[in-house]
DNA sequence: GGACTCATGTAAGCTGTTACATGATTTC
DNA sequence: GAAATCATGTAACAGCTTACATGAGTCC
């Protein structure tokens, strides 16, 4: 789904501005999208343009002046249409995956600082879930995609800590450690 | 990571046809990246103009003329140069947390199917992801992140099936199921 | 005969990121 | 006084996807 409509979701929860928009990817969105400012002015624009959203200017004194957007009836039922469209779908990028894939290719010490950095991440998207479990106001299925969210990283840190021993004892005994060049020759 | 790089560790596995490493990406890296033919080919090309690949043809009689590439010296430093970087990172776009997210502007009868569907797509990658454990010739690296995935789809499916029916339910009970248009007027 | 697999490549276009440009106010 | 937060936007570019173009062999 792309920033656009998200961003017209995003306004079907409430007026906001760009800013608004933008922390609302760094916070509610984080686990499971991301855009940057690049991306969310140029859709407002062209959101507005399309008549999905209107905005009025928020005169500031002790902030600066704001574009506060509200989406008009037509963009709440585009945004609708689009969404009951949308198939159910899950994409993961993985860095860390590459690393394992191929982590033979690597020196031991590497993989383990690897190790050590997604366990990192991974306490850390953890802790900010759970900080969100105690807020109020979240409908059902924001608390399920919560919830999801806290298995899926408990599952990933356990999996972690009960075979990352296993994974250096046999990576250190892997055939090839250092001859990877004279491997070469053979053709 | 970007194609060009995936591309060149995937020769550091083998000599390869570009067709090869798309069924590669098809396979083996399909739960962590996905790439094209139209992103695979200029990659190579563009490796093989920096001195990272060559390539021999072999020339087919029960199939068509295959490019085969090799991956250098050069090459293969390079990559291992490119992996020890690269920082460990996951990102996740999912679809259907966007769906759940929003859940409370679907019809039930919608959310019902988008769950469904998640649910087959999970089980469909658990049931290849199970295939592939019993393969030979993996490293402990690949054989981490096959069950690293395994762990994960398996939560993700117990987590649908225990959360399912309490999602559903309060679903039905939401506030304004169906005045969503008349809440509007009041700005 | 039709569909699928093998095999290579290009061109147009979409989407999004990074970096830049600007500037007030608040907090330490 | 410095750094962070609030606030908006543009331009250049990167990177990838989709669709097109082509064609032989194999399996049902």
């Amino acid at each position: 789904m792309r920033v656009k409509t998200l961003c017209l979701g995003a306004l079907c929860l409430g007026d906001a501005t760009g800013y608004d928009i933008k922390k609302l990817f760094e916070n509610a969105f984080n686990h499971f999208h991301s855009a940057s400012f690049g991306s969310i002015y140029p859709s407002l624009k062209k959101l507005e343009e399309e008549g999905h959203v209107s905005h009025r200017v928020e005169a500031g004194e002790k902030h600066p002046d704001r574009k506060l957007f509200r989406v008009t009836d037509e963009g709440r039922a585009t945004f609708l249409a689009q969404l009951a469209q949308t198939p159910a779908s899950e994409q993961l990028r993985s860095e860390f995956m590459v690393l394992l894939f191929f982590a033979h290719l690597l020196p031991t010490e590497i993989l383990q600082q690897k190790l050590a950095e997604m366990e990192a991440h991974y306490s850390q998207e953890l802790n900010y879930l759970e900080s969100l479990s105690g807020c109020e106001g979240h409908t059902s299925g924001i608390d399920f995609t919560i919830g999801m969210g806290k298995s899926v990283l408990r599952t990933k840190l356990d999996y972690l800590h009960h075979h990352r021993e296993t994974l250096l004892a046999s990576h250190q005994n892997r055939p090839d450690s250092q001859n990877i060049r004279q491997t070469e020759s053979s053709s």
